[in-house]
RNA sequence: GCCGCGGUAGUAUAGCCUGGACCAGUAUGCGGGCCUGUCAAGCCCGUGACCCGGGUUCAAAUCCCGGCCGCGGCGCCA
């Protein structure tokens, strides 16, 4: 492995200024004027330039430089100087190893890939992600998911892993993917959800799990993917669903504390820190219907919000709150899964949230029904079959703690983070409707 | 699933409505040349494209039909 990244090559720049460094890297960019050649060399961490001179550099070195293409990969050795260049430090070469060239012309300009359609830069995923703007997204991605777990951990919570192969289908409405198995027809997982609530009732108490969640909806939209990861969690020994949703806006507040560490991935998109006040709004979906009649927005009393009246309540917890982030509760029963608590004196009505942050749901959550009768009967009011979900109801046969969790998605909360246009940037190789390779 | 929009060099686009001066323009890349301080380096020369099939017409990148592919809105959801 090599050495030092571009980046610690220019943290420790004073201590290294006029000693022999090596960075290696790819080719970003060449300015060639002749008998002086300057290389920009990327790394993961950032660029640098190298100097091919005339007169400083070897003839064999010089002419080898010469030779060249972007994103060959090299490695440049030679004295570290300071330089008017951007990162203040240029390498004066002094020897070249060629480690990888291109073999044909590339079909994607690194330095500005983003201007690229999607479809292309998907094509070439790997030459599109090379851009820093581009891997900023990823970096920012596993930031999140690293804080999540260390969030959770530090609760307490247990990290489990749950099967993504499974028996049953539908939960909650979502279609799913048929997998051929040994001579069966089995299904990828569309959510952890039934095996969380295993987790807790198993006397984990609490839970989280990041991983892959399938969805085989049709969707064509900017904010759908068919695989995406999902942070989850469960928690039993709840009072309400109001627990829940004071972790999921801890770990938001959390990330929004925390989002210093990451300010430059930011920067790459020109994007706004996140906005978590004191205390984020929580709306119950009949006090959103009167906020989104103000806006001008009518929605049919007892039915879900729409993309428009998410965007509404977005720019309604901006304005009157200055927050980023606002609950919805209280969901109606006939749009929530059965699994979902209904209000005691109120059964239309549930505990169920939803997180939208900038104006897009991200999280999805509640209190989930732990008493065994009710659950019977509200798999009935939703007419489902008994035996379709008699190994879920199994759990809550033999003492079932009071309990209920979230999931986020993790492609959307990054979305949002940086301001991106379409979800499938935020996936190394989204999956969509045509979309199975790269 | 319903609806709408689109497919022009490696990439990104102009041209299409109003068919002909378009053997298709521009930028960038690529190939070649000049240049010893560039930093989106510059300058000169060159290279390379109308998704497929059918139709209308004297004439189709342009109009019509079908197919394939792509994108988006809604539904559904994270």
């Amino acid at each position: 492995m090599k050495d030092l990244l571009i980046r610690e090559v220019l943290a420790r720049g004073q201590e290294l200024e006029g000693k022999e460094v090596e960075a290696c890297g790819w080719v970003h960019r060449i300015r060639d004027l002749g008998a002086l050649r300057f290389l920009v060399l990327r790394d993961k961490s950032g660029t640098l330039q190298a100097v091919f001179k005339r007169g400083e550099t070897p003839q064999e070195v010089l002419s080898r430089a010469l030779e060249l293409r972007e994103e060959s990969v090299v490695c440049v050795k030679g004295s570290l100087r300071r330089a008017p260049t951007r990162e203040g430090y240029e390498i004066s070469a002094r020897d070249l190893r060629l480690l990888s060239a291109p073999v044909e012309p590339l079909p994607l300009e690194v330095p500005d890939s983003p201007k690229a359609t999607l479809p292309t830069r998907l094509k070439y995923r790997w030459l599109d992600v090379r851009n820093p703007k581009v891997s900023a997204i990823f970096k920012l991605k596993g930031w999140i998911a690293g804080k999540f777990r260390e969030h959770f951990s530090s609760l307490q919570f247990t990290e489990i892993f749950t099967p993504k192969i499974v028996a049953t289908g539908t939960e909650s409405g979502a279609d799913v993917f048929p997998v051929l198995y040994f001579g069966k027809t089995v299904y990828l997982a569309q959510s952890p959800q039934f095996y969380k609530q295993m987790a807790v009732i198993a006397g984990l108490e609490r839970v989280f799990e990041v991983g892959p969640v399938f969805r085989a909806e049709p969707h064509h939209t900017v904010r759908h993917l068919n695989e995406y990861h999902s942070l989850d969690i469960e928690v039993g020994f709840i009072e309400s669903y109001n627990d829940v949703m004071d972790l999921v806006e801890g770990f938001f507040r959390r990330l929004a504390q925390d989002l210093h560490e990451v300010r430059e991935l930011l920067e790459e998109h020109g994007a706004e820190p996140l906005q978590v006040p004191e205390r984020v709004p929580r709306l119950t979906m009949r006090q959103a219907y009167e906020v989104l009649a103000e806006y001008g927005k009518r929605v049919q009393y007892g039915e879900d919000l729409d993309p428009e009246g998410e965007r509404l309540l977005g720019s309604y917890a901006r304005e009157r709150y200055k927050s980023d982030l606002i609950f919805v509760t209280e969901y109606p029963w006939k749009v929530r899964p059965f699994y979902t608590m209904r209000k005691e004196e109120e059964p239309a009505w549930t505990y169920g949230f939803d997180l939208l942050m900038r104006g897009l749901e991200v999280v999805t959550g509640g209190q989930r029904e732990h008493r065994y009768e009710r659950l019977r009967q509200n798999l009935r009011e939703k007419g489902l079959r008994e035996e379709d979900f008699s190994f879920y109801l199994e759990f809550f046969k033999h003492g079932a703690p009071p309990h209920g969790g979230a999931g986020m998605g993790l492609e959307r909360i990054t979305m949002q983070m940086l301001g991106l246009q379409n979800i499938r940037e935020a996936r190394l190789l989204p999956r969509d409707t045509e979309r199975v390779t790269p």
